[in-house]
DNA sequence: TATGAATGAGGATTCATTCAT
DNA sequence: CATGAATGAATCCTCATTCAT
């Protein structure tokens, strides 16, 4: 399955992190984890934080390219948000250990300073987005961290919950209800509910 | 201002945590801090352990008294609600390193699989509102999860928002209108706006 | 004896590395000579490094004292020379393991671009000694360097034979010897051999 | 340059041991500096200290064939030794990575007990030339060992301070001056200075 | 109660050496 | 012969916890 032992050792940092937590990740276990020598993965990787920091933005480049797939800037504000709405739940619903990897990341001591706030990649898009809409009075005139918050933070908010077990958000009538609740946040309220 | 050595050894806990983070908080960084030896924390707790944990005990406490001031449950709900929303987000613009040491708590080795949804004492009353206002109509016929998600976390982005000093949520008109979205979101659409 | 530990740990340093070697010393075996466990070592000193230089500093200090003990400028050259190597002698004479630890720090991975030259506090005054000397036409007309070879390096290598057993340096008719001969060496010819 | 393997892995451990110190030799820098493969300097060796050894050996024999060129026991016995301190200084100061390698291997964990003193195949047929010399009232009347540092250890000491650039031993004049005091310092005084 | 020196298990990292290709 | 990925013992250092004073 592996086609290296840089991507080996990545994978069972991966799966050690879900499976114990950041904060317990340490060489012994991440070596027995991957079959290999503790020294093995001094071949590959600098230190332990390369290894996290790597397996980090993989995952984020990886989230990147899923959230913003099929993306067509000339479709109506609506159906593009929804549209990425649904590649992020799609994506790590099927990766639920990447979602659990990137919130851990985010309270790791690696950062603290630099990237406080995470899905940095997709967040900025996302506001130019909101900005764009705002100015074409698709979206209600709030703050745009505002309405960053109401499109987004619920989405965050149920793939925690699913993540524990709390809901099934692989139901696509679940997920289409979140999206349109989303939506209908941030949606200014005069537009044609017909045209949407 | 302390009155007891325990409480001075929470206060300075979290001070720490606040200042360097969860990951970096040590014994000998806490009873320098504290203005005490080592030893002395070990009269008054077992180990690092039960001091965040107490800590963590306290501040939720205190946040459910909170977020509960002035509760009436014969008020209508969209009072109630929005009335809790704003309790919540004065107690912890008020207390943002409280907010923060929950967050971080959050993802610290100690709990794992105890605890893991946090803002327990909370949501749990919180949950049992919203299925009141369901069985009534008067919020959407959504899954439970879904509105509590909707409700609750554009509020919790927000705060981290603002304790990353990326929004001040001090402001009023801001508050409101982050409330009126949340409370939007939920309720059902066919309630006569007038009277909310 | 030792009236603190962090004496303790520089006393246990000086014997293990005069016994085993400065390249075999490890944390295990000073702690293990010092009847310590290890991280006591950490509360005294900041790393392994650190004890090292330390006790090369306390090392230099001694000696700097020990050679110039009755340093009075305005006795005639000779007498002041012959003192100062008369004190370096008697010194590492009673002190092998000083001298052996100097030598063997000069090679030690710790400096490599630091101090090159040990001895440095000694040779700095003796330097200008010579200088002096010089000057005075008591000196031969020579290049410093060599004077200060020739009147030193004879010196050290009887030091190095000592420490190595190979000849019983702690007898004083020898040491005039070597004394007188460093001296012979570099003073100027046309002197009056009966005043020196 | 190289016609075989073993010799390349030689000079590369030479260059390596010079530009960094013999302390922070490894195996991988030092496959790096011969452009091979680590596995490759196991073929030739048996082991890092093997390879060190070798370059010492092979530097000794080197610089004891260098000393004794043209050696003659009949010419006279000044200029025997002015000779070979000649061609001691000239092989060094044309060869420093050697002169500096033999100093940093006398400190080097690989002896410890056996070879303490370095220069040996050089040392010893000193020691029967300054001893045939004592026998013949050439020398003054004092212990070998004495006599041997009084000749020899300015020199080395020489030598350190060209390889630290502190003195420019290609100077012949400094040279000539050199090989005179140390001659000097050993030679009987009733020895008619015409004759030397 | 209060102290803080001492403990030592545990964790990150290095590097000489091996061996399958 | 040549390769270089893999190995794992050895090393430095940290830090929660204990205990004699």
């Amino acid at each position: 399955m592996n086609t290296n032992t840089k991507d080996l050792i990545l994978e069972s940092t991966l799966k050690l992190v879900n499976r114990e937590g950041l904060y317990h990740l340490n060489m012994k276990k991440l070596a027995k984890e991957a079959g290999l020598a503790i020294g093995t993965a001094y071949i590959y990787f600098d230190s332990k934080e390369t290894i996290i920091n790597e397996l980090y933005q993989k995952i984020v480049r990886e989230s990147e390219v899923a959230v913003f797939k099929n993306f067509q800037s000339e479709r109506p504000l609506k159906e593009t948000a929804i549209a990425m709405m649904r590649n992020l739940v799609t994506f790590f619903v099927s990766n639920p250990d990447y979602f659990n990897f990137i919130e851990q990341y985010g309270f790791s001591p690696i950062l603290l300073k630099e990237s406080k706030e995470k899905w940095l990649g997709i967040i900025d898009p996302l506001t130019k987005l909101i900005e764009k809409g705002k100015n074409k009075s698709l979206l209600k005139n709030l703050p745009t961290v505002l309405l960053l918050n109401l499109a987004h933070s619920p989405i965050i908010g149920m793939l925690k919950a699913f993540i524990n077990n709390q809901v099934d958000l692989t139901d696509e009538w679940l997920q289409d209800q979140l999206f349109e609740a989303c939506w209908k946040s941030i949606a200014s309220e005069n537009i044609d509910p017909k045209k949407g």
